[in-house]
This record gives structure tokens, C-alpha cells and sequence, in this order.
DNA sequence: GTAACGTGCAACTCGTCGGTTGCACCATAG
DNA sequence: CTATGGTGCAACCGACGAGTTGCACGTTAC
């Protein structure tokens, strides 16, 4: 719908999909398949995630023969650091 | 659902919202009825919009006599000026 | 070559979302 | 008192989102 803010916004209202974030600005690259161990759903169910974050320009990923390796963008370190931020902020002003 | 930055993303995420935002923010308050001059839809899509940015903490009511004026809270006040911020962000980027 | 692995695609279910209409309620203007 | 204006509530609809299963395809290991 040519909306990027809302795109992006989407993509972080699922805390799924934050936790995918999470998972990637710790280990730099993962797989689906990797990240299933740490979700409970389907590999599918991940793969859709992640497709929604690389829709979003959050993620990029790249076939490296028979597996394909996700990364954050720049796009999305800088979300992961306003995440931990505001995560902050939230605790901060609940206490 | 208890997920908090998940109600307050999901509330983003919604471009008539964030419209929503924009105009509370200049004009201080407003009804539902008021701002449906300004959006392409009935009274009532406006009012759950706003119960939704109410519900995410963005926005509070109070009535008075007959009509119920809407007002961002503090949490909403930052949203907006980070919208605005993030907008030139991506403008800067676009370019 | 063959078996196993990782992936992508398609179809399906189910719940939620954005929006509508219709109606009933309360406050105020006259 | 009566009419009108502003709300809120409930029911409904079409679309989309999250998740599942099943299967077919390409890549690697042996």
C-alpha cells in the first residue's frame, strides 16, 4: 500500500517478530530453521515472519547454497537499539 | 494480551491513526465527531480509533456534558514528535 | 546415484481489524 | 416537554494476519 512507516510499525507489533530481531542482533546471521529452535512455532511460521521483516527493510537475507542466512539491515540495528531503548524507558516509568 | 509495546506498535501501524495524532497534536483536543470532518470516514470508525490509542496509552477522554474530548497523554505527545522525526529520518534516507 | 536435508510454495483454518449500519441513550436548546 | 445533537453499543461484512500441514524442488553427503 506504499506505507513504509506503517510497514515497519507492523512489523514490530508482533513480539515475535521483535524477538527475531533480538535473536539476529545477537548472532549477527541465522537461518529459519536455526531460528525455530528459539520460537515455539513452525519453521513456515518463521520463515513468514521473516519475510515480513525483509518486506519491511528491516532484514536482507542471502542463499548461501541449500540454506539461506537472514542479517539485520541497518534499518533494522537501529530498531533493535530504539527497542532496547524504549524498553528501558517503559521499565524507567513503571517502577 | 499484556504486551505493551505490542499494543503501542500495532497502534502506529495504522495510518489514519497516526493522522489521528497529528491533529491532536496541533489542535490540542477534539471529538470523535470533530475529527471525522477531517477523516475519510463515519463517526464510529473514528471512535474506535481513538479507543484504540486509548487502549495503547496514546491518547485519554474525559466528557463533558455531551461530548467527549480526546487529548494525547504524555506517552502519546513523544510518539508524535518521534513520528515527526522519523519522517525526516526517512525523507533524509530516500533522497 | 541415492538418501537426507533445507527451503519455498500452496491451501486451509481461525481470529482479528478496519469499516459500515442501525439503534438506544443522555444532555441540552427552544 | 420536545426535538436535536453527540455518544456508545451491537451486529455484520470483507480482508488480512498468524499459524498449520503437505508437497515438490534444489543442494549436499555418502
Amino acid at each position: 500500500m506504499s506505507d513504509p512507516l506503517g510497514q515497519v510499525f507492523g512489523a514490530l507489533a508482533d513480539q515475535s517478530r521483535r524477538q527475531v530481531i533480538g535473536y539476529l542482533s545477537e548472532r549477527g546471521t541465522a537461518t529459519a530453521t536455526e531460528l525455530t529452535g528459539e520460537l515455539p512455532m513452525s519453521r513456515q511460521a518463521v520463515a513468514k515472519h521473516l519475510a515480513t521483516l525483509a518486506h519491511a527493510g528491516l532484514v536482507e537475507s542471502e542463499r548461501q547454497g541449500r540454506e539461506t542466512r537472514y542479517r539485520l539491515t541497518r534499518a533494522g540495528e537501529e530498531w533493535d537499539d530504539r527497542l532496547d531503548a524504549l524498553k528501558k524507558h517503559l521499565e524507567r516509568r513503571t517502577r
